[in-house]
DNA sequence: CCAAAAGTGTTTTTCCTACACCCATGT
DNA sequence: ACATGGGTGTAGGAAAAACACTTTTGG
């Protein structure tokens, strides 16, 4: 089929474009804490130096998840490329934008501490990371769609092994606990948590080892896949 | 925060609305099978009477729920206050529509035998019930859409207890198992499926019974809840 | 030698799986 | 009495959960 035009000749009533949005929640960890990227949004009279996530609309000739990914970079400052990106879910009530109706598809992104930049680390301008335990009273309906992505989030970290795209290339099995345990909120034992994720074969052992102070240097493991995989994990 | 306008007067630049659809997948299970909701779309030169899902515009005053309740009414003559929904996916492929950008946000929707009327049960106009197996070569992106919530139903239904809106509101152990076969594709142990599910607690006994046949009637279940509760089931 | 995190094993209990026969009914 | 789907139990193995001490290192 050829790629029509946004109005197209053979179309009997010429379709118009849209206000249609998307913002994303890109999430990171930094020293076993979950952080989200967050933008300083300044729309008086309805928002005035508020946080909000990073969002924008979507051009005609683009797919959601490519103005995403614009969006990434433009707003949100990190190279999208390196980011792994997943459609969440679409806002779309009537008043949550004040400048009028605006529907908004929602992204969770994931992003690895060892693959951002330092510049990519700080902040840029009025972006910055913010830990997502103080991400509160956001702009527009953002508390909402956060929220709606940390328990996403939650839920698909048992059944998929999308906990690989948090964690650096390599990594101690402490620090995997640790990601798992800042999304679920609640503590792994370790012992059980080992025996567990080494006979699901989702990591590797390196045969490295990373001294990390003055203790024991912890071993290094990679995922076994680069790919997000859907295995029952915990 | 008050409900705006479309084109709010604070606003610096008006906002238009938009050619934002929803597509709807609406399944049933007639007698052990899984039926999809179709329509016969007729938009020449692209679709000559070619099967596809109920779908159409969202307007500017609605959420996509609402606008996807609409349609059901409208376009699939069901009455979509018995149909439990729930969004699936935002499609937004530059081409999806022929006729020009049209992004649909898809839905989900369920509803039990039970619940239809006789006239719901039969088609009306050209709109119909399909076996999921035969519903094939779907107009637009129509393809796609249903292998997606083909895809959600059958992981959904291991984690929460939705199955329960496919089935009326008492059902057989065997119409029970039978439901997930048609959903999951595969057979389950009869003995190891009801011991299972009878510990869930999700299911409750009614006492009575139904005679179908010259053979020893079933025992009649209800679910313990009415709403879908997050679970692991299967 | 001390502090700090890494690493490891056993027991108990629960859950999963595989599997075959009797039950209740209508005709 | 027979055909049909409804209904049940057990044994073996696998996985989960609970739980505490030893190891390795830097300072």
């Amino acid at each position: 089929m050829k790629k029509s035009s946004i109005n197209s000749p053979e179309s009997p009533t010429p379709l118009r474009f849209a206000i249609l949005a998307t913002d994303i929640v890109l999430f990171t960890i930094f020293d076993g804490t979950l952080y989200v990227r967050l933008m300083t949004v300044n729309r008086p009279p309805h928002f005035v130096h508020q946080p909000g996530l990073p969002g924008g609309l979507i051009r005609p000739d683009e797919i959601a998840e490519e103005a995403a990914r614009r969006i990434i970079d433009e707003k949100g400052y990190i190279n999208s490329k390196k980011v792994y990106l997943e459609q969440l879910f679409t806002f779309s009530n009537i008043s949550r934008d004040p400048r009028g109706r605006v529907v908004a598809v929602g992204y969770i992104g994931l992003i690895s501490e060892d693959k951002l930049t330092t510049k990519e680390k700080d902040g840029k301008g009025l972006t910055y990371w913010s830990p997502v335990h103080t991400a509160k009273h956001l702009a527009y309906d953002h508390d909402e769609i956060l929220a709606t992505a940390l328990k996403r989030l939650a839920s698909r970290v048992h059944y998929t092994t999308l906990i690989g795209q948090l964690l650096p290339r390599e990594f101690t099995l402490t620090e995997l606990e640790k990601a798992f345990e800042s999304i679920l909120g609640n503590n792994l034992d370790r012992r059980n948590f080992r025996k567990k994720i080494l006979k699901l074969d989702i990591v590797k052992s390196t045969g490295k080892k990373r001294a990390n102070g003055a203790f024991r240097p912890a071993e290094l493991y990679r995922m076994t896949s680069k790919k997000v995989e859907e295995i029952e994990v915990l």
